[in-house]
DNA sequence: TATGAGGGCGCC
DNA sequence: AAACGGCGCCCTCATA
């Protein structure tokens, strides 16, 4: 049954009865007897209500019937599908990134005077704080009470010695490799295809995760995590072929708020950090910097977690006074999300729990018994994550279900979902008829005033994507 | 050899 | 004074 102590994971004995052949030995020894129909139909009812239990509450039983459900079967082929790797480029990049860490490793410590672990926060600290003496403004303490060696940290130390650079260097490359670079091929299959385990219940506001390995956070955002990006790879024959939702989240909060300034913006197929930019700054939309368009793009993703006048101040970098302004104009500007967050909390704190716009709930038994803001984040957060993680597990079985009908399952694979991205492996030759159709379910999964947008890359890897454009 | 905490950091 | 939502995994280190 593989119990938490065992090391026995039921997908790696699915795997070794596969391999050896017993997969068909072991179904005839379930199934075998008279009552065998009736037997798998027990197991499946009993499958689906074990799935049910485990939201625990959280989805309305038709969702739960019309999507969550059948989403279980699609995340159980795509699980067993899983994403082809390039293997011998992991092991080139393995090799090169080793050999440069170890050099980085012995200019450190020369310039330390002295060898110790630098993967050892610990061990660095007394390195910089102690044997250095190195300070900076407001330095940051952990838990234990020692200051931490985390990269804002860093960066602040970054010109009082030369050995920060090398260890923000070092950092960059070493959690790559010991992630990604070093971990995923030892995951492969036979083909080397890798299998994530995609968890549909055990987030607290509707997401999937991803475990085993967890291909929601493979690397994008630095050259080496492009690099890494190349190693996930195609069937020979077939294009790599990624869909993702334009700025659900802020979508969902415009649809959710009904706020009219919010509506327009996407209506009017604006950028929306640029187009919210020019309302808190008052200025016209061809007059937005590209410093004020990074504001209000912090400024955006604020309202989304539930940011106070504070960490928006730290965010921004100024002053607290000036977070406060631009705080207030913003609210000013679009009151109908001031309106909709104050609704959420009143809401949760009057229930216990908020909800998505279709019906999942989110617990906050804390809210009940008084003033909780920690917990207010989350609830703000949760009802506009968790409506975006709806729509796209709507659409997923939604496109299961068309390219079942038109006989394109084989054709055209759904191999991975990150939040608000799907990823398929579809056939060259059939690349032109399906992303249209699925472009168009994605887009249409919640037909409403305010447009949801959908971009597609395409490419031979994940790392080297390029915009594919639909005429429409 | 296994577990859990701590620090840190990858992604959306 | 004031740390912003959701995840999973790496290494170190103490402990069992």
């Amino acid at each position: 049954k593989g119990g938490p102590a065992s090391g026995w994971d039921l997908e790696k004995i699915k795997e070794i009865f596969d391999e050896f052949g017993f997969r068909s030995l072991l179904e005839r020894l379930s199934f075998s007897d008279e009552k065998g129909e009736q037997k798998i139909e027990q197991e499946e009812t009993g499958e689906k209500e074990k799935l049910y239990d485990r939201f625990g509450g959280q989805v309305p039983r038709k969702f739960f019937d019309e999507v969550e459900w059948p989403l279980f079967g699609i995340l159980n082929e795509m699980q067993e599908r899983g994403i082809k790797l390039n293997t011998n480029h992991l092991k080139k990049l393995s090799e090169k990134h080793n050999k440069e860490l170890k050099k980085l490793e012995k200019k450190i410590w020369s310039l330390a005077g002295e060898e110790f672990n630098i993967s050892s926060p610990k061990q660095l600290g007394e390195i910089l704080f102690d044997k250095l003496g190195l300070r900076a403004k407001r330095m940051k303490k952990t838990k234990t009470g020692n200051y931490s060696t985390n990269m804002k940290e860093l960066i602040k130390l970054e010109d009082q010695h030369p050995i920060i650079k090398e260890i923000i260097n070092y950092r960059e490359i070493s959690k790559l490799v010991s992630t990604y670079i070093d971990a995923l091929p030892k995951l492969v299959d036979k083909e080397n295809r890798l299998h994530t385990t995609f968890d549909q219940a055990g987030t607290a506001t509707g997401r999937l995760s991803s475990k085993d390995p967890n291909i929601q956070n493979i690397p994008k955002r630095t050259e080496l995590g492009m690099d890494i990006r190349k190693a996930f790879v195609v069937e020979k024959g077939f294009d790599l072929v990624a869909f993702d939702y334009s700025q659900i989240e802020l979508r969902v909060t415009a649809i959710l708020s009904g706020d009219p300034k919010l509506k327009e913006i996407f209506k009017k197929g604006e950028d929306v950090h640029s187009a919210v930019s020019s309302e808190v700054f008052n200025v016209p939309l061809d007059k937005v910097t590209s410093d004020m368009r990074r504001k209000a793009k912090v400024i955006n993703f604020g309202i989304i977690y539930g940011m106070g006048v504070n960490s928006l101040s730290k965010n921004l970098g100024c002053s607290k006074e000036e977070a406060q302004k631009f705080h207030d104009e913003y609210f000013d500007d679009f009151k109908g999300v001031k309106q909709f967050l104050d609704k959420t909390l009143d809401n949760a704190y009057k229930k216990g729990y908020t909800e998505t716009l279709f019906g999942r709930k989110r617990f906050f038994q804390e809210l009940l018994s008084g003033v909780n803001w920690g917990t207010e984040r989350m609830a703000v957060n949760a009802p506009i994550q968790g409506t975006s993680a709806d729509l796209i597990k709507m659409a997923m079985i939604e496109v299961d279900r068309v390219l079942d009908k038109k006989g394109l399952k084989e054709k055209v694979r759904m191999l991975l979902q990150i939040h608000d991205e799907l990823v398929f492996e579809i056939k060259e030759d059939t690349i032109k008829e399906a992303v249209p159709i699925i472009l168009d379910i994605m887009e249409g999964v919640y037909e409403n005033e305010i447009p949801l947008k959908v971009n597609v890359e395409i490419g031979k890897n994940w790392g080297e994507m390029e915009e594919y454009k639909t005429k429409s």
